[in-house]
DNA sequence: CGGGATCCGTATGGATACTG
DNA sequence: CAGTATCCATACGGATCCCG
């Protein structure tokens, strides 16, 4: 992952952000959490196809940039459950119009939100 | 750079758009782009840092996805310029939201908007 | 001047197995 | 269940040279 943040000063705030969703799953996992707190096999079928060792590394990275939350529960069965910070939820509503863009502009029928996992089919309408 | 779409479809607007702007540079092209048309030379020293190889896929990739315009004029000295479609302009305005996040939740500080020598004082090409 | 072609290093991400 | 460790593939980005 990014072994390390951007080592002077990022150009401007959307640079900055695009350091922290750059995460080839990132803005899928936020979109799972933002419809409630999941634990971590939960996320791992909210959002198909990312590995155990990407999530993990997702989460933490998350988790740093102070998107997400972590509750650890020292119980028998492990259970951790992840959830948004206010930050995470201020990000998430930032992404909103470019959701709305990408919507309108590259792909035309997509849901607005379906953290289940749909795939819609289509093509590229360029 | 991406070498195909994402073969199947997007989970969500957001996704899509991610691949849109799934560059290193692609939103400080947008972004220079968005003060005014400019040519290759003036986009790369616009874009400290940015190699001409790099400048070339994204500015292409851009193009394919119609978010910018590029106009060649087939003069004696070469010249060719590119400009934001209204698409590239509705996508700078979808960023705008996630810009202002970034510089509230991550790098206070950071300037609003400075294509002209993107440069910050402190910055360093990586 | 505006790139295309080539070669190459690295970061990012994936598969699988294993552990607390 | 919730990860970590290891190995591996490749996409991405960079340097350089070259051409219209």
């Amino acid at each position: 992952m990014r072994a390390v943040r951007r080592p002077g000063a990022y150009v401007c705030g959307i640079d900055a952000a695009m350091d922290v969703i750059g995460g080839k799953w990132k803005v899928l996992i936020l979109w799972a959490l933002d419809e409630k707190p999941c634990r971590f096999g939960e996320l791992r079928r909210s959002v198909p196809g990312v590995t155990e060792k990407v999530l993990s590394s997702h989460l933490k990275e998350l988790e740093e940039d102070g998107i997400v939350h972590r509750e650890e529960y020292a119980e028998v069965p492990p259970r951790v459950e992840y959830s948004l910070t206010p930050r995470g939820v201020a990000l998430n509503e930032a992404l909103d119009p470019l959701g709305a863009w990408g919507r309108e502009h590259v792909q035309p029928g997509t849901p607005t939100h379906s953290p289940e996992g749909v795939a819609v089919a289509g093509s590229d309408p360029l």
